[in-house]
Formats: structure tokens, sequence, C-alpha cells
DNA sequence: TTTCCAAATGAACAACCGTTCAGTTAAATA
DNA sequence: TATTTAACTGAACGGTTGTTCATTTGGAAA
């Protein structure tokens, strides 16, 4: 036997990643092998190597393209306005954009000791990005007078940990509804920074 | 050959132990053989079953240690007062405590999933009691009026995933001074839970 | 209907995995 | 000094790893 019906790189292409996605999330990379991938998508472990050069590449494609989606999702946002005005829209794209994608979210987080020394400076120089948003906007929210902050740059890493930290808890239909937990974050960060 | 000289099992448990923390920390759990670990101490793989059953255990032992480790240094803390004094030496001492460890709070992190059912369920609890110590200082608080907090257990989770996050950047030896970083912590804290 | 090739299979590769154990040696004990 | 034993070696076990590749197959194009 060889190929399986109605097979076809677009549909295997991205059931490879999806496979991967869940079960790095779920068992790390490194406990993750290759059959195992190839074993929930119903192919063989060679088939991999159509859709992807080597382990490693798959697992940095994973990682790139999360922080590629959230960099382009942030500029869609188009923040404008005064900056506490841009502040809140942040905190709230932040945990919009993060609630729904666990599973990217524990990956980008965990995996990063698992990229090779160029993978991981692409990745790094990405969240790198994204983490300025977040400190121009404390910069300026400082110039304006609003906000008090002795040092944007462990503040900005300090709101992104609360605010990443919610995957560590937060579980679809729980308790609490994304609005909830929007709300609740959002006055933590207002009252943490403002002056 | 066999017995390398000074051996003796008081100086190898402990060595074997720094090792793997050393290793795990830095590659992962998954990632670390047990040749790995036993070619740092310097010795052959199967000496370290001296030490440990199975390479499960060991990992079990390094996150159970460091658990027991900061609920023991809390303790002895003795909080006490009213509840701002309390939050002001809670936020203190985990600073204090997990910012020359950065090696256990990376395994004690990550490497949750990688533990068995049983294992997991142990530490969870001890990460718990933990957790339940910030939270009943919360509670207090809004008892006493001077906190203004909407739930108390997401405020707990977020306060503890901004002070852990420091662990992310810091580095001894860099720009700021743990005096320095607690008294920007404790600053953003005491503004994010005050009425 | 025939041809073509993308997309699979399945076997094979050397390397490495956690763990066991009989044998060896150095240090502690008598 | 002689004996005992804790601490180690080194080889072996069956199983798994990432990756390659000749071969086969099904679906699309001619």
């Amino acid at each position: 036997m060889a190929r399986k019906q109605g097979s076809h790189s677009d549909i295997t292409g991205p059931r490879v990643r999806d496979a991967a996605l869940r079960l790095i999330a779920q068992h790390g990379y490194a406990a993750v092998s290759m059959r195992q991938i190839a074993a929930e998508v119903g192919i063989q472990a060679g088939a991999l190597y159509n859709y992807t050069p080597d382990k490693q590449t798959l697992l940095f494609d994973l990682m790139q393209g999360h922080m590629a989606e959230l960099l382009a999702a942030l500029k869609a946002e188009g923040l404008q306005g005064c900056a506490m005005t841009q502040l809140e829209a942040f905190t709230r794209f932040h945990i919009r954009f993060h609630l729904p994608r666990p599973d990217q979210v524990f990956v980008s987080y965990m995996e990063l000791r698992n990229l090779s020394a160029d993978n991981f400076a692409s990745v790094e120089a990405l969240r790198r990005q994204y983490e300025d948003v977040l400190e121009n906007i404390l910069r300026a929210g400082e110039a304006e007078g609003v906000f008090a902050v002795p040092d944007t740059r462990v503040t900005t890493m300090a709101l992104i940990a609360m605010l990443t930290g919610i995957s560590n808890w937060y579980r679809a239909g729980g308790r609490l509804e994304t609005n909830k937990i929007e709300a609740i974050y959002w006055d933590m960060v207002r009252r943490a920074v403002t002056a």
C-alpha cells in the first residue's frame, strides 16, 4: 500500500502541524517521536519528510508561525490614541489572542531551549518585537504623565508574565468567561502602572 | 577499574542531583540521558542506580525537594501583622527565594508534564499550598478593607505569575540588584491590589 | 484510457535509550 | 593486617530514535 485515498499535500501538511503542535504541547518536543506524530496523522514516519526537512524545523515552524500570527494580529489591531487607551487595547488583545491558543502558547514558551541557536535567535527577535510594543506604550504614558513606571523594561516583562500566566490556569468552559478575565486583568494592569 | 578514589555515597549523591538539575534545566528532562548525567558526575550510568531507583524518581525528588524547601522557608519567614505587611513580606520572600535558584524554578515549572500521574499530584498539592498562603493574605486584606480584589484566586495566580516571571529575564550580575527588583515588584503588587 | 508524478509505504540504518547485573576495587571495620 | 562491603565498572538487554530510500500507489492531466 501507498498513498491513502483522498490524501493530498494541502490536507496532510496542516494535519502534520496540528498533530505535532498538540503532541508537543502535551508531552514536550524531546518526548514526542516522529512516529507518534505520523501515527496521529495516520501515515508512516517517512512520509512526514514530505512536509518538513527534519524534526527541528517542524518545531521552529510552529513557533515562528505562532509569533508571526501574533505580530500580524497585533498590527491589525491598529493601536492608537493616548497611552492609557493603547495599554487597555494591548492588554485585552493579548488575552483574547492567547486564551484560544493554549497549545501554541505552551510550546512557544516551553520549547525555546530545544531550538537550535539560529532558530532560537529568530524566534527571540520576534518575541522582542512584541515586547517592545508594550514597552513603547509604557514610555509614552510616562511622557504623558499618566503612568508612573520606575523601569519600563522590567514592568514590560512583569505585565507580559502576568498576562501570559493566564494560560497556566485558564480552561475553556471554566468558571470565568473571557470578558470577565479581561476586566480583572485590565484592572490590575491599570492600577499597577497608573501615576 | 571500579570505585573511584575518594568516592562516597554522601558525596556522589548530591553531585548526581546537582548534575541532573543543571542538565535538565538546560536541555529538558526528556532530552537528557542517564549517561549524560553520569558523565557530568564522572561515573558510569549504572552507578546512578545506587542513588535513584529510576530516572522518573530522580526528577520527582528534585521537584518535590524544591517545593518542600520553598514551603519550609516560607514557614520560617513567620508572616504576621496586617495583610499589607504580610503581602510585602510574601512578595519580597518570593523574589529572594527564587532569584538565586534559577535552575530549580525552571525545572519545577517546565517539567510538570514529565511527572507520572502520582508524582504530579504530589507536587501540585505542594504548589497549591504555597498559592493558598498568598490567597489567604488577599482574603484577609479584603476583610480588612485595605485590598480591592475582585477575584482572590485569579489575583493570586496573576501575582505569582508576575513574580515568578522574573526568572525569565533576571541574570545574576545584571543591571539590577535584588533589592531594586524587590522594590519595583512590591510597588506593582501593592498598587495592583490596594483598595 | 493511458501516462505521469505527487504522496505514500515499509524496511533498513546506525545510534542511543533506561535499566540490570556479575564482577572488581577501595575504603571502613574488626 | 585481614575481612567485609559499599561503590563502582563495563558489558549486555530489548526497545526506540531520526532519517533515508527504493518501491508502490492513487489521482490528475493528456
